[in-house]
DNA sequence: CGACCGCTTGAAACCAATCAAAAAATGTGG
DNA sequence: CCACATTTTTTGATTGGTTTCAAGCGGTCG
């Protein structure tokens, strides 16, 4: 993990898609001298489970998996992190070991925010606390739909569901394709499913004309079928 | 749902149990005076999912299930709450209609407190605040290890997942029954599964010998085999 | 190595029927 | 009219059988 100098949070256009936005002119100064920037590569580690975490990430660039280990060595990815987003709040906060591993998935820049000046910020600025509690029930809601979501749909289902999400949430690349590229054992970490079964998903979306895939890129094609296909119609 | 006039906040132990107990007495008085307190019977409905919230719910005393309708029809229990817990705190805060609906599974007294105070005391009160966002913390761990669960392990481990879960939440009976009574449809709500599948593993695991059912109360009789068995030991 | 395919096996959903227990309604004597 | 026993109804638990779904494994291909 490559630590390079960076420009200063006054001037990062980052901080409007977080809770940072909440903070004062000279909270982001005493952020930005004590804040380091680091240079992250595909595939790298920025934490591991069970960690525990002097600081958050704030997400510059690239996109990470935060993912948790099963006892019978499955991984199962809780959610992706892009651009804006914060890695660790939860255990910084909680003031505990961190419960998911995040590994990038992309090329990232990321600045580490140092869990006293966090602290700081929560302990003296309620928009900015009030800030971070919304983004907790945000979370807390995406994650309780997951719940439902595994316990009552197919992975049919569920693998288009995840498509959507990605399409929507991932720009695309130049030919339309999903601009984040997972491998299918990624695809199936998020959807809780055996590889094989993942696969053999995607292949009849494809058939079925919902997708088009081309090695690791995927195009969706009709994503209101998909949709209504997902919720059962 | 039956209003009664009830004690005063300030007074009120259960507030030892959640963020309450970071309020003033001036902040607790306040509160105590617009505050109601109603009685709910086994199988009432607190609220439903949709439904705009003008407060939130401190449970008194009692046990509800917090739960989610997905589109079979079939319900999936996300949490179950007791004394101590805020009902409907994520959509008050977030300003949002619930996105689950809470039903009694014994009888019941809760305090309603709405909205406006609870707004007034986080906007004021920041160590109030921080309470909240650690709470909201936890049940996010909370819910992202269920989905661990949900994806990995097997019907067994996880029926025998929440029997533990239930055994050290819930206090026994005189009999040394796990004291929350819950039916099998229940118990598959939870777990999400087949309600069929579900009586079977727990008539396997009473063969077994790890518990002891009568009706729909369980005993658990081997806690530590119990926990080697969801481990996959 | 990652993507893909075929095949087998096991697990859990789904369906239907029966059985048991609890709750509601009814009836009877005091 | 009430206390209490009795019947009826409803609800939930259980079991058997079938079908569907997805996991697991082996193997091919680019």
């Amino acid at each position: 993990m490559d630590t390079l100098e960076q420009g200063r949070c006054e001037n990062c256009i980052i901080r409007q898609l977080n809770s940072l936005k909440a903070l004062s002119k000279s909270e982001l100064k005493a952020i930005s001298d004590s804040k380091t920037t680091k240079s992250i590569k595909k595939g790298d580690t920025i934490f591991t489970e069970g960690e525990n975490l002097n600081g958050v990430f704030c997400v510059r660039n690239g996109v990470t998996k935060l993912s948790k280990l099963s006892a019978n060595g499955k991984d199962q990815i809780v959610k992706l992190a892009k651009k804006g987003e914060v890695l660790g709040q939860r255990s910084v906060i909680a003031n505990q070991k961190t419960n998911l591993a995040a590994i990038a998935l992309k090329d990232m820049e990321v600045c580490f925010i140092p869990k006293h000046k966090l602290n700081e910020s929560i302990n003296n600025n309620i928009e900015f606390t009030k800030e971070i509690l919304l983004k907790m029930t945000d979370e807390l809601k995406f994650a309780n739909d997951m719940i439902m979501d595994l316990s009552q749909k197919t992975v049919k289902q569920r693998v288009a569901q995840i498509l959507l999400y990605l399409n929507n949430s991932f720009d695309k690349d130049d030919e339309g394709f999903i601009g984040l590229y997972l491998t299918r054992n990624d695809i199936s970490d998020i959807v809780g499913t055996a590889k094989e079964a993942c696969i053999r998903t995607l292949t009849e979306l494809k058939n079925e004309g919902f997708i088009f895939t081309q090695g690791k890129r995927i195009k969706i094609l009709k994503p209101k079928s998909l949709l209504h296909f997902i919720n059962g119609i």
